[in-house]
DNA sequence: TGCCACACGTTATAGCATAACGCAATTGAT
DNA sequence: ATCAATTGCGTTATGCTATAACGTGTGGCA
């Protein structure tokens, strides 16, 4: 469970991609992000991916595995998965509505403490757990 | 939690794919099982995908979305996620050693009571759960 | 000063996935 | 029987996602 990186100073390509995230709607893609910042001089897939590993060492940006998409860390003040106190709130999970492509960002400390224990029962070290439901959002089941 | 197809017929293409799968050691890009099929007349990825989609569709096979491969189903029987009884069970989960690449499939009834249970306090409808644990297997971690 | 670490820019390439076309075989209703 | 609908198949072309490998510039620091 490594504590991410607290309030760590950003470059400029990092400041640029993470607000681009931030201010969209949904997950992006590095491609689209990287079209959304051509007018800022970005030319190249890799320019979006060097600051998208930053920043989600830094614990601000998450991948979607299913997506292959990004979405800025949903938590305010930089408390999300870790943080100020360094303590973590574990793994991160997500449900991505497939009609509206909204994303909510949750934790929840009963699924991290049964797939600790089933990870300790069979001696695995866990590094990095995906948690990704796919469906509907309240209002598109509706 | 659709019910997954039982003993489905498969065609040619199909049980070139899923067999090859099965006698694999690990998780397999489409890509590596095109190449693997090449002598049995597969030129295309297409032939491979569609396989593949057809044997997710029946349960047979998982896809792996963090490492875009695929691995068959590792229950007998096809009881896996519902089965002959057609009652499920729920969603499977993946711990995948990023030393050896062995793949642990396993299902957790409390997880996913859990996720289920957060899924109706918001609102949200499941259609597919995805979990994976990255991480190193017992014997890689030693 | 020389070294190191890091961010950056660029070109090229690798790896993953699907669109769109046409053909053949199967099924099932009329 | 025959027509229509469905499904699988093969092929070509294309699009999307991600990284390798190279070189440049800059700031910190012994």
């Amino acid at each position: 469970m490594n504590a991410p990186i607290v309030n760590p100073a950003l470059t400029k390509n990092q400041t640029l991609v993470f607000d681009v995230l931030e201010k969209s709607e949904g997950p992006m893609s590095a491609y689209t992000i990287l079209d959304k910042l051509r007018d800022h001089g970005f030319r190249a897939p890799l320019q979006v991916y060097r600051a998208l590993d930053k920043l989600t060492e830094f614990g601000m940006v998450h991948r979607l595995e299913s997506l292959n998409a990004f979405v800025a860390c949903a938590h305010r003040e930089h408390e999300c998965c870790g943080g100020a106190h360094g303590h973590g709130h574990g793994t991160v999970a997500f449900a991505i509505c497939e009609s509206c492509n909204q994303v909510l960002e949750f934790h929840d400390h009963k699924v991290d403490h049964n797939l600790g224990d089933w990870a300790k029962s069979k001696g695995f070290k866990p590094s990095k757990t995906t948690i990704e439901i796919r469906g509907l959002c309240e209002k598109c089941a509706a």
